[in-house]
DNA sequence: CGGGTGCTTGACTAGCATCAAATGTAGTGG
DNA sequence: CCACTACATTTGATGCTAGTCAAGCACCCG
């Protein structure tokens, strides 16, 4: 990979390895309740979060008071990771989670890929310009769930965690037209929507859920 | 900064400074006229680039061959950073220009703060996000200006050079609603367009501009 | 029971896409 | 010089999609 490459060769640092970090400082993990902030806008910015477990999103607030999602963080993705030392965003547990602080003067102990980390966000932003400027609410909805779904490989069933409110948010949808994509991909019988919210997914027919988010 | 920190204590590389770079190699400059293909999706990627003159458009073609223009690059700005070694994208000239290639075993010389190109590169695909969502398209093209003219911040009047059909495969509009809003701006007295193709913009009201594109 | 929250559904409307055509400019050839 | 083509932009008419406003449902809890 490019970038490797160019850490190695000019740097002192040993082949990064992201795994390395957890084992290091188990025991300073943060455990957090559904709706708990983590940072806000305009803090000073100490430290960078991988998730253990859970979900975070990582939101803005327009000048109108309109909640824009950039980014939901599941299990192993990293996120806190600024331009500047000041939070341009806020950060969130979406459900009860558990993640893992890295502080500037922790790096030292521990080699982490900050290249990595940030050119894998870039790619997630990129995914999710795409999915957005794709311009159909029901094929935001699909790409959605697909991304959800790519979470949990091995489950027949899975949870997604996320409000209907968080999902429009996050799609520049609204709740209502969530909705009713939700209930157009029922009628297609391409998932099954489970539990009291009506957030625990069954997909049915994955491939035409793919082929419909493209 | 956060990860001037990071690499400045885990590493032996000297403090950063992008400008330097183009002092080393300036013969190895590469000219493109309009529409010149710098690289193409699926090629391996060698090298990262900097705009020295003119303009670069980085875009991926959807399964249905719909184009989408991830940015646009001016002078001083970075491309052609992946997370793999296989092109995810397109590059080409907007205009006629020049830029200059890095290639991997020529960073050992150069110190290029590549973390410092992700972070920037990953800042400007959050705020196109924003402003994409911001679902009004007026309110894009106004964003647009705005980014335009911030790369021109003295001088009174500026060619764009990109054409209405790139405004609109970059921010998700069609080349009809691209042109109305562009009326509606003269309309509303914020800018002049010059040119035979009507794409030099002089603003009369960049305070009105940026308030709508906020 | 009543109130709160989150999801769904319905009726209506605004805004953008679509299709179609006109305008303006440059270049070519008679 | 004028006719003709080619291209980019603009303008107009129409339809569809998603936003808005409103109401209803299911579930939970005090």
């Amino acid at each position: 990979m490019l970038q490797n490459h160019a850490i190695v060769t000019h740097t002192s640092v040993p082949e990064p390895r992201l795994g390395v970090a957890r084992e290091t400082a188990r025991d300073q993990s943060i455990r957090l309740k559904a709706d708990e902030t983590i940072y806000s806008e305009g803090e000073h910015a100490l430290a960078i979060y991988q998730v253990e477990m859970g979900a975070v999103r990582i939101y803005r607030l327009t000048a109108s008071g309109q909640r824009y999602i950039l980014s939901f963080c599941s299990k192993g993705e990293w996120f806190g990771l600024e331009t500047g030392d000041v939070r341009t965003d806020f950060a969130e547990a979406v459900c009860e989670s558990s993640i893992k602080p890295f502080r500037a003067n922790q790096y030292a102990g521990v080699p982490i890929n900050l290249l990595h980390i940030a050119l894998t966000n870039l790619a997630k932003a990129q995914q999710k310009q795409l999915v957005i400027t794709e311009q159909s609410a029901l094929k935001r909805v699909a790409a959605f769930v697909c991304e959800m779904a790519d979470r949990h490989p091995e489950d027949s069933e899975f949870d997604m965690m996320m409000s209907r409110g968080d999902i429009a948010d996050y799609l520049g949808l609204t709740v209502e037209t969530v909705a009713r994509c939700f209930t157009k991909l029922r009628e297609k019988r391409i998932l099954l929507l489970n539990g009291k919210l009506q957030r625990i997914v069954r997909l049915l027919d994955r491939d035409a859920l793919s082929t419909l988010s493209i």
